[in-house]
RNA sequence: CGGGGCGUAGCGCAGCCUGGUAGCGCAUCUGCUUUGGGAGCAGAGGGUCGCCGGUUCGAAUCCGGCCGCCCCGACCA
């Protein structure tokens, strides 16, 4: 992709509208644009990450066993008042009529949804267990939106929900989304603390929260300090004794009853990314989601449901990674890998060199960014700095002559010059 | 929802106190020069001063109402 055709509408300055550095950065580096409070459009920039985020929880997901669908954004009142939480919500919830004055709702959540998809089509205890997901939009309604796209009225969600015959079958389900999403935040390049969390409105007795550490987080957390050595590849020992280590959110934390010794017990800000909830037969009691067991007793399925705010995690790993001069992409989520800058564009060696690059890299299926534009070279770096691509490919008149290119690291800095033909399997690995 | 702040060109701001018909930097366009960390000079375009009403000969400026956005808190995932 050649810059100069890109619809990147940086920003050198920072807009005053935005207060903390993710919302900046997002705004300076094109990514998004503000509708109203709360709620935004996604640019080109922007757009590539968000699904790229997404796709590394789709396929997590996936490997877990989970099975992708797509529920509607807008669902009707109705469906709440079937599991009593249409009064319950409160102004949080966007309502609405449509032209037949039928009530409906823009869903915050999909429990109802889900539960009555699964019980007018699941009835014996041999179709268990299951676990579907979608990851689709959804409106709450909040009183004061803030943080970007960290606390957005409306926002981009996976949400998973697990069906199984009893409690032990519904724990293990539980675990291995647990497990699944240690592996999801690792791959985005994460540290994500489980910690013990209130059940809020989705209701139920076993639930964890995500977080990552930084300190424009929204809640303060508590945790024993054996998470702050937790880099270990995620493996399935590590759900129960993740489990077992201290770590709450301050609505759980009580300090008067906490295990954790003074001098191991740390105390910080997070930013919540994923939470996860078992609460047993709540919506399929309330919905009748009744399935047959082998014995021919008829019972509720026990249930769970897991979220990630995938768009919320744009700006998380923007605020877990970034540095004076911009975003610093992890290479899982970057929205192109190379950013290849043209020193002297209309210099035929410069233009040549950098031609070639470009289809290399291509071919090679790497994306690239090729800043193509008739800009002075100060003006180059920083808009790639600003935008974070992990690489750089940077060639002027000179290394252009010599058939050599500088091979910038964004994150590190470290910078080297070598031959075309060296750069490209670095960057094609 | 309580408290506070802000709305003037695409972005960042000054002007408002003390009314006289709008200005600066960046960005944009043109030309020349420049060319490895957001260039220089010359010129040009771009604004219902958030909206409605009031006071006044005259309102960006004073008064009233409304709307929007941001921050702190409460709330929430």
């Amino acid at each position: 992709m050649r810059l100069s055709e890109y619809f990147l509408p940086v920003l050198r300055e920072n807009p005053q509208e935005a207060q903390i550095v993710s919302h900046r950065l997002m705004l300076r580096a094109g990514m998004v644009r503000q509708s109203s409070a709360g709620i935004y459009s996604w640019l080109p920039l922007g757009t590539r990450v968000l699904l790229r985020i997404a796709q590394v929880v789709r396929e997590e997901m996936d490997a877990a066993g989970c099975q992708e669908v797509l529920m509607p954004t807008i669902q009707p009142a109705e469906l709440w008042r079937q599991s009593g939480r249409y009064d319950g919500y409160g102004k949080e919830m966007l309502r609405f009529r449509d032209r037949h004055d039928r009530e409906m709702l823009y869903g915050p959540t999909n429990e109802e949804q889900i539960t009555e998809i699964f019980r007018d089509s699941v009835k014996s205890y041999r179709d268990l267990p299951k676990n579907l997901y979608h990851i689709q939009w959804k409106f709450r309604d909040e009183v004061r939106p803030r943080f970007g796209v960290m606390r957005g009225r409306e926002f981009l969600m996976k949400d998973g929900y697990s069906f199984d015959w009893d409690y032990v079958g519904a724990k293990k389900s539980y675990d291995n989304m647990f497990l699944a999403y240690l592996k999801t935040f690792a791959r985005l390049g994460l540290v994500a603390i489980p910690m013990r969390a209130d059940t809020g409105q989705i209701g139920g007795d076993l639930s964890h929260e995500f977080q990552i550490l930084a300190e424009t987080g929204e809640s303060e957390v508590f945790y024993d300090l054996a998470f702050d050595s937790l880099r270990a590849a995620p493996h399935p020992d590590m759900v129960a004794e993740l489990q077992s280590i201290y770590a709450a959110t301050e609505e759980k934390h009580d300090p008067a009853s906490c295990p954790v010794a003074p001098e191991r017990l740390r105390r910080a800000r997070g930013i919540e990314i994923g939470h996860i909830f078992y609460f047993g037969t709540k919506y399929s009691a309330a919905l009748g989601a009744i399935v047959t067991g082998p014995d021919g007793e008829q019972r509720p399925v026990e249930s769970g449901s897991y979220g990630i705010g995938v768009s919320r995690l744009v700006g998380a790993i923007i605020e877990a990674s970034h540095d004076a001069n911009g975003i610093i992409w992890p290479d899982s989520v970057a929205p192109f890998k190379v950013g290849l800058i043209n020193l002297k564009a209309g210099d035929a060696a410069c233009d040549r060199a950098c031609g070639e690059m470009e289809a290399a890299l291509t071919r090679a299926a790497v994306s690239v960014l090729h800043d193509d534009r008739d800009e002075r070279a100060g003006a180059k770096f920083a808009t790639m700095d600003l935008i974070g691509l992990p690489w750089q490919v940077i060639i002027g008149p000179k290394a252009a002559q010599a058939g050599r290119v500088e091979l910038k690291h964004r994150k590190t800095g470290e910078r080297q010059e070598l031959s075309p033909e060296a750069a490209l399997q670095r960057l094609a690995g």
